[in-house]
DNA sequence: TAGATTGTTAATCGATTAACAATC
DNA sequence: TAGATTGTTAATCGATTAACAATC
């Protein structure tokens, strides 16, 4: 029987670090690198060696015990591994500033997600034109979704409407969806979400903020006494 | 000696979900809800409730053993903890795209952090006008964090002056830093930084996509036989 | 009281790190 | 050969979950 789930079957800790090796590794590339040990790599990502080969052993076979990694091996294998060997069409839902700044930000292409059609039902931005694509009725969704073989969906609708333009989504064959609402969407199994929470991120730092102040502010008081 | 680090020493993964329970919380004000128990909240964010009460015993003492938890008494021992119990005093440093959808998502400023200015260098953006913010030369970031107490910065400009732009911001005094530049910045200890990165969170769903779609290939495979 | 609930500790689970044989 | 390196397993560490006494 053949080993199911052929490197699928990996902690979520280590998929989050796949995209930083790959992006650390195209530097390396981009000025001429040709070879790069495990010690080097992980400590221009501040992690310990270990960890990074014991990250690629899921896959394994990048190099052979004693010579260190071929930055040209690496980097086609990495997005083999994260699926992005070939681009992966995109839409974005919901032309609102969010979907604008992400329809203009034009690494989303470079990193191997075209972007194939924006949608939304406010009559007033559709026919806008970012970067090229032109923000759409959502009438068109299904049609474009199944004609441009889009598999991710960036959505940034209003709360209010996500699930319902995830059911359609899903219905219209999207695979991934990249949630920027705040709301947890319901998926069937076989549809993955990766939810994209800034107030999470900005609160996580503010608690930050708030323990450094409190420990100068006590600082202060001890240089006082 | 006084216990030191007050409720400051928590392990990330808790404090990544306070903002969700917050959310939740607010969510069950609005609707009138008085009290909740650990069990319902943690159901309804899909974790354990031995989890939650865990997470609120790193602060101790929002209820008492038999008594449900009070939403009135939660939220606003919540925003304490996480530090907008005041408001967060924040502003954005580059207009692009991002830096303007930032800048027209209300939301910030309902969360906890009014913008109080937004900075770039180009000419062409200078004095365009978002929600009553109006974008001003960078020469004048520095005596705008002064006069407004300004505690965290967001940064949305390019990867390339992202470190020149945030030794200025910690010279000036800012305790936070909330980065959406692909890029690791050095900062000193008494600075905290969170990096948001939108392409970790794009290439980590494509992984789960390919997955997912080499999944059903070898359903249809087994199908055909 | 009986059933439900929290606060808190102990047990379990998973992720990180260290160690080292095999190899260059 | 000596020093450096990977692949891989074992040890450690930390986070999640379970258990339960105290309480309502």
């Amino acid at each position: 029987m053949r080993k199911q789930k052929k490197g699928c079957d990996v902690p979520d800790a280590t998929i989050l670090r796949l995209p930083l090796y790959l992006e650390k590794l195209k530097l390396l590339q981009a000025i001429g690198v040709e070879d790069v040990s495990s010690r080097q790599l992980a400590e221009s990502l501040d992690i310990k060696a270990s960890q990074l080969r014991h990250d690629f052993h899921y896959f394994g076979g990048f190099s052979r015990p004693g010579r260190p990694y071929q930055v040209a091996k690496l980097v086609p294998a990495l997005e083999k591994i994260i699926g992005i060997a070939e681009p992966v069409h995109s839409i974005i839902v919901g032309a609102g500033h969010l979907g604008q700044a992400l329809a203009n930000y034009q690494n989303l292409d470079v990193q191997g997600f075209p972007i194939k059609g924006i949608f939304d039902v406010n009559p007033k931005l559709i026919g806008l034109d970012f970067r090229g694509a032109v923000v759409q009725d959502m009438d068109e969704m299904e049609a474009v979704i199944d004609k441009e073989a889009v598999k991710i969906a960036i959505l940034t609708v209003p709360a209010v409407h996500a699930q319902a333009v995830t059911d359609r989504l899903v219905a219209a064959g999207i695979v991934g969806i990249f949630n920027f609402a705040p709301m947890d969407l319901k998926v069937p199994a076989n549809v993955a979400v990766r939810n994209e929470r800034m107030a999470v991120g900005i609160m996580s730092l503010s608690f930050k903020v708030k323990c450094i102040l409190q420990n100068s502010e006590e600082k202060e008081e001890a240089e006082d006494l």
